[in-house]
DNA sequence: CATTAATCGAGACGGTACGTCTGGTCTTCCC
DNA sequence: GGGAAGACCAGACGTACCGTCTCGATTAATG
């Protein structure tokens, strides 16, 4: 069902090339889509997100606080999910890059607060839940919050075992998927189902599970 | 928000003594309320959930479903998710019975691998999904669903440790919590977030993983 | 294509019978049809159509001036035309009691200048133009407004005759039809093509040209 | 409103000057205006009245069909009526030349077909119908209609009687006005508001009625 | 036995948002 | 500088449901 492309067509290259001040204000015009319109779309999807909630999100509220026509998000975007999905993707891009400070206790703990504080707590976090909420009952939605989210974030997630191995912290069989998804599914257990606070020293005590030689 | 109580004032014992011929047909009267509206609008719910999906189903939809007037619904739900939830837990009542084998990993494997199946192929598992995902962005929701299944639904899922330890299968010191969070968190993980199948044998995997003694 | 019946089910009885203040306020109910809401919408139609013209007149535009749903304007009309119509109508019946001062002429002349005065210079006049100009291409609403309003409007108009027929104030052969053609056609023509004004002084030109007997 | 000029600048000679191969296909350029886009939208804004009636004709229509920009349609005409209005004065340029027979009561019955079947039968008559329609709710419109229409085919309409005239078939005081308008009035009104047929019969009997001398 | 109270089906009402469609403006590129 | 292309803002279209309200019918308990 989503089928359109939302940033096409515009290489960066052309829009880097455009001098001056840059981000030409246009209305309408053979620029191409405009740069400014999109992303004051998604601020504005964002904004409502955690102004109003999920049910308060709608196109034409987007376009109103956009400042943009209704249709000129209809052209580019299916949905207010397809909209939010793009707004998260966007934020995602600042993602954490993982520590890598030598000690893989260390840096999963860092990683894991991190990546606890921004599911249950941050904007970007209620943007996420709403979309696996959507997603529940959107096959689609799911398929590609999976692709574009889920697949590469597990392999960020995978990054300070990798630097371990490198280091020899571990034993050669060690199964880093199954280490990984017991220290990932508690936290999106508590996040989601029981609602359960996600602690710093209750990440440092599902690490202190793991046996890792 | 949810102030309407979804059953009052009529007990069960008066259900119970209306046998036989009884469930009187009625419009409107003073039998107090109609049994009839009430399982009919719940089936209707449940499905519409599974047909139409959850943004298919409407107060509307399940009046026009269920031969009942608007007013009916709202007279007894706020919400079409309160319908929902009453729907979903009418489902669970005929949950599962857990088994008492005498062997801990046995019973496990049995619960677990049917709360499985349950959330993620069953109808029931369909309106659990759709209700935990709209208690995301619905905080009232969210308190309800953790109160009137969340909860439970942990004592159910405790009782084959409580029984083991009964039987002295377990050490004095085993934290029976932190155990079956490690056995459900990834479950509900696959189902909700990744969508990996839950088989048998990833059960059977979680349950091996557990030090018992 | 207008399927719609305008003032279904409520017998003028009832109205009648609803005595001092009457015209029972209420939003939504099953008092039937909402009397005050079809008023509403019908002068907000008309006192558009006179304000903004033709084109300025939109469904949601009475929908606002009448302080009305759009829906409640779509249960009872199809279309903007249509709700015209019947304000047109509705402004119609209140129509000249043709007088009947015992001699044609001076009949015919009262009869004609408020006729004109109507179709050129009223609020009503401007409605019907309005109209008519649309039933140029709308064959639907041309026929339609040819046996609402012009064939009754005929009817009236022949009355004179019919009286100074009784009084013998015709010869045998007089054919009112013809006669009726030549006085309302140079009126028509002059308000709707060449814009020139009807006076009353061209009115009589037009009867002193008619041959009676 | 209408400011544009609509033909300017480009002589008929040109036109004819440009045979055989040429009419110079262009894709803007520096030829001046393109006939070959002017042609082509009159002819489909013709075409489109015909065939879709007034509302379906709209400039994106006309530029669709006439395969050019809409802004070309803009840069030259302010509204789909100023479209029309040019088509139908194109159209009437072919317009009859009055016949000449030395009879007047002929001459006119010649004319008065010929106008009855335009207006009410051809094309070019649903054009002008449209046009009047849309004059009476545009007073601009009708100031340029009249202008530029109905009073030079006022013009043409007396020809017969002016001729007659000069053979001495009228006596002194006629009113060759008030005798046009006895004339057209019915037809008009005929065709614009009762819809009755005007037969060849019908206007020998109008002119019969006139008494010349 | 009449009155009263509770509930039901029905459906009109004022609203919000939907997703689609035109209209008219503007900018750029091509000739 | 005309013309083609096409993104944009604006706003009306007709539809679907929302949640509220009133009706008239029906039935049971009350007095």
């Amino acid at each position: 069902m989503i089928r359109k492309v939302s940033k096409p067509r515009r290489a960066a290259k052309e829009v880097a090339a455009k001098p001056g001040p840059a981000m030409v204000e246009h209305r309408g015009n053979r620029h191409g889509r405009s740069e400014g319109a999109r992303t004051a779309i998604l601020e504005a999807a964002d904004n409502l997100l955690v102004e109003r909630g999920f049910a308060g999100v709608t196109i034409e509220g987007i376009a109103a606080a956009a400042g943009v026509a209704k249709q000129t998000i209809y052209r580019w975007w299916t949905s207010k999910t397809d909209v939010l999905m793009d707004a998260f993707l966007e934020d995602m891009i600042q993602a954490s890059v993982p520590s890598d400070s030598g000690d893989l206790k260390s840096d999963l703990k860092h990683h894991l607060v991190g990546l606890a504080k921004m599911l249950a707590e941050s904007d970007t976090g209620a943007v996420f839940r709403a979309l696996l909420a959507e997603a529940q009952h959107d096959s689609e939605l799911a398929t590609r919050l999976r692709t574009q989210f889920i697949e590469p974030q597990r392999l960020r997630d995978l990054f300070p075992f990798e630097q371990a191995r490198k280091r020899g912290e571990l034993y050669p069989e060690f199964d880093t998927d199954a280490a990984l998804e017991q220290l990932l599914s508690p936290i999106y257990y508590r996040v989601l189902v029981s609602g359960q606070p996600v602690s710093q020293s209750y990440v440092e005590s599902l690490i202190r599970r793991l046996v890792l030689r």
